[in-house]
DNA sequence: CCGGTTTTCGACCTACAATCGAAAACGTGG
DNA sequence: CCACGTTTTCGATTGTAGGTCGAAAACCGG
């Protein structure tokens, strides 16, 4: 029960960077007792004997970030590698969790011990959870283009060139934003909002904003071989 | 640990059907005590502490069929209702597993406690079990569109008629001929083995002998949205 | 040799995505 | 207030994959 618990922002701007462009980062606490003290870990812990997988991994996650805050959950797969962990054996079911980005509140506080890692430059992790992580990772890029989880990403309200720029983070590539608009609003993903945002210091036209016309999973038609005939 | 094994074959000919059609069978065993006595269940059983779910599944398969014919075996998710099975819980990961047809062979002998039932008519199954045939199931029709998974349904050597015949049982509906050799063989999935099958016994073109260019699983690139730029 | 049957394969159409470029809608500086 | 740079928007073009159809190929039996 090990959560990988994913948001986009910005990167703590390093000294050779002017400002912190968008990155996918993982919430990740830091073990104070042995085994791998000091090593980074997942959020998570051992399920009770009267709760499922998923409601333990949100009772547990409620301990470290503001769980109203997580818009989508899912299984990724069982770790159970008798070596996994020293000592005892443990078998860890994997998770993919996303936070959207929230403008309008302020940031969560979270633990001491807990932060958000840029994935793409992770501290020392402990045990197998690298693996965990990429494992997540992995799922979210292939949802990013057959689902609507970008909702779980993006803030409620959101321009065009912002929700390019969070897909690139995640994708870890670049997205052209005429193609994600109009992948998007072929598959009715896309409400306008009305309103735009104010143009940027150096002028050019204002961006019209947008709001993900669903905020439930949803897997939109594959487009797959081997259909069903109509 | 529960698996769902699929075969496709012949189902058993009824009285009104002159002869068996080809179906996507699960393998089955006949549960002798309580609870749930004379009901079906998967194969299955708990994990030791020296190995882990993977290794598990084999083991426990291993009682029941021949474990050299299973050619795929995957896990699907976890299953922990608190009140799935009665008494104290029990969490199951479930498994997809694959085994294909071998004309050559004769067909393996299965213990007394089990039989192959055609999917889309099962008997009285126990516990949650029902479900976890279907989430394997749904995983192999998602499967057999971006993946190369079909090698381990269909026989070392087939026709493109013997294939389709293969893909429509697994899929649940019609699988055009045409399409599918098209589609394989841009992929690079198919091989000629200059062989060619007999005609039936009204003639015909006598078809040619293809065989899967790989027997071990593979992702085909899944045609999706948000490709990296080349 | 001729008609029936099954397989093979080319031709056509549609749907989706990637790319490009022009037009629209804003700022700023002369 | 008007030319210019900037950014967004959106139409046009191209490429590729899959679905459908039908003609040709290759066998049978009479």
């Amino acid at each position: 029960m090990l959560a990988a618990v994913f948001t986009v922002r910005p990167v703590d701007a390093p000294a050779d960077r002017p400002e912190g462009h968008p990155a996918l980062h993982v919430l990740l606490w830091q073990r104070a007792q042995a085994p791998d003290a000091d090593r980074w870990a997942l959020p998570g812990g051992p399920v009770l004997t009267d709760e499922d997988v998923d409601s333990s991994t949100r009772r547990q996650l409620a301990e470290k970030v503001d769980l109203t805050r997580v818009a989508h959950l899912e299984q990724t797969g069982v770790f159970s590698a008798p070596e996994r962990v020293p000592g005892a054996r443990v078998v860890a079911s994997g998770f993919l969790g996303l936070v959207p980005q929230d403008p309008g509140r302020p940031a969560p506080r979270l633990p001491a011990d807990t932060a958000w890692h840029p994935v793409d430059h992770l501290p020392a992790t402990a045990f197998d959870h690298g693996g965990i992580v990429e494992q997540a990772r992995q799922r979210l890029r292939g949802k990013l283009s057959y689902t609507n989880i970008g909702f779980a990403l993006a803030p409620a309200e959101f321009t065009m060139a912002e929700l390019s720029r969070i897909y690139t983070a995640s994708l870890g590539h670049e997205v052209d934003v005429t193609n994600l608009y109009r992948i998007l609003h072929r598959r009715r993903m896309l409400e306008p909002t009305g309103r735009t945002a104010p143009p940027g210091p150096s002028g050019g036209r204002p961006a019209a904003m947008y709001r993900f016309a669903v905020q439930r999973y949803r897997v939109t038609d594959p487009f797959a071989a081997f259909r069903p005939p109509i």
